[in-house]
DNA sequence: ATATTTAAGTCAGCTTTATTGACATATTAA
DNA sequence: TTAATATGTCAATAAAGCTGACTTAAATAT
């Protein structure tokens, strides 16, 4: 009974690799919680966050910008983006070259929940980088843009396209 | 009309930590669609998904430790591992020294296929790290175990409790 | 000018993964 | 013996996604 061991080298990189995947899942189930918290009482959700966010982020970005940003159908962007409508957090505008398009912005309302939102997780992420040093957060930024698939990393870095 | 602009060290602050929001986002997107492409021909998801790794990440661990540890309820537990014992990718066993613990194994099939499944993120993260260096890898780790809620920081080192 | 493509929206039904609440059983600990 | 714990189960509900089929209005191409 003679059983093959793995090359150390092999093993610690398994475990390094592990690593990194447990940290991933588990920075982004507690970085989450914060605003998920919040959203809890107002009857949105995560996903109508993720659209307030990106909303803010790139103020007059169109529909199927989201749509190929946040990767998710029509239809389900259409229940979520509708409800922020009807609730006030957003506004449509009818693009200026192309009609057809209609060019989201965050109103007041909007603009102020979303600051709410993002200031949970600015002071998590904010300790962090902090606590962690710009070295380390150069070199999280460096690992993690690795991580999204290359072909969307130009996208990414300039958060929203269209 | 003489608006008061935010404080330029403030700006530049937010800035960083959008970044980091955004980055983390996008890279917990990409990472997780490669297991799931797997999954879906298979007719389990990303909840079982995640049981097969902790269970395979700490052979014995109980219900309970995986229920504190995925931060969901009993009855979304129940159905996830009810289906991987069915299926014959998880085994369990009856604590020795208290026999109401389920002690929760992977069976070989349930070993192959999250080697499969870990393969494709391994290859991901893999990547990731070669093309960032060691010094971004140990940043991208710090960051991230800042992130993670102070009081769990310890069990996510370990990597499972219990 | 007409035909095609594109941007957005809608209806209907389904799936996965989670929730709450109530209760049952076996086993351990006080 | 009683109380607490570990696990399991029934039932109902919600959030957030999906596919497929179709409509309307506007822009583009032929």
């Amino acid at each position: 009974m003679h059983r093959k061991l793995p090359h150390p080298n092999l093993y610690l990189r398994e475990e390094e690799l592990r690593r990194g995947i447990e940290l991933l899942y588990f920075a982004y189930r507690d970085f989450t919680q914060d605003p998920d918290k919040i959203l809890a009482d107002t009857g949105l959700g995560r996903a109508h966050h993720r659209v307030l966010y990106f909303v803010g982020r790139s103020p007059g970005t169109t529909v199927s910008g989201l749509l190929k940003l946040l990767r998710i159908t029509k239809q389900s962007l259409s229940r979520v983006l509708g409800q922020l409508v009807d609730d006030g957090y957003i506004e449509q505008q009818a693009g200026m070259t192309d009609r057809r398009q209609r060019l989201l912005y965050l109103t007041e309302k909007g603009d102020a929940f979303e600051k709410q939102l993002f200031s949970t997780q600015r002071e998590r992420v904010a300790q962090a980088y902090k606590t962690a040093g710009p070295e380390a957060v150069a070199g999280f930024w460096e690992v993690l843009l690795n991580i999204v698939n290359e072909t969307e990393r130009e996208t990414v870095l300039r958060a929203i396209e269209k």
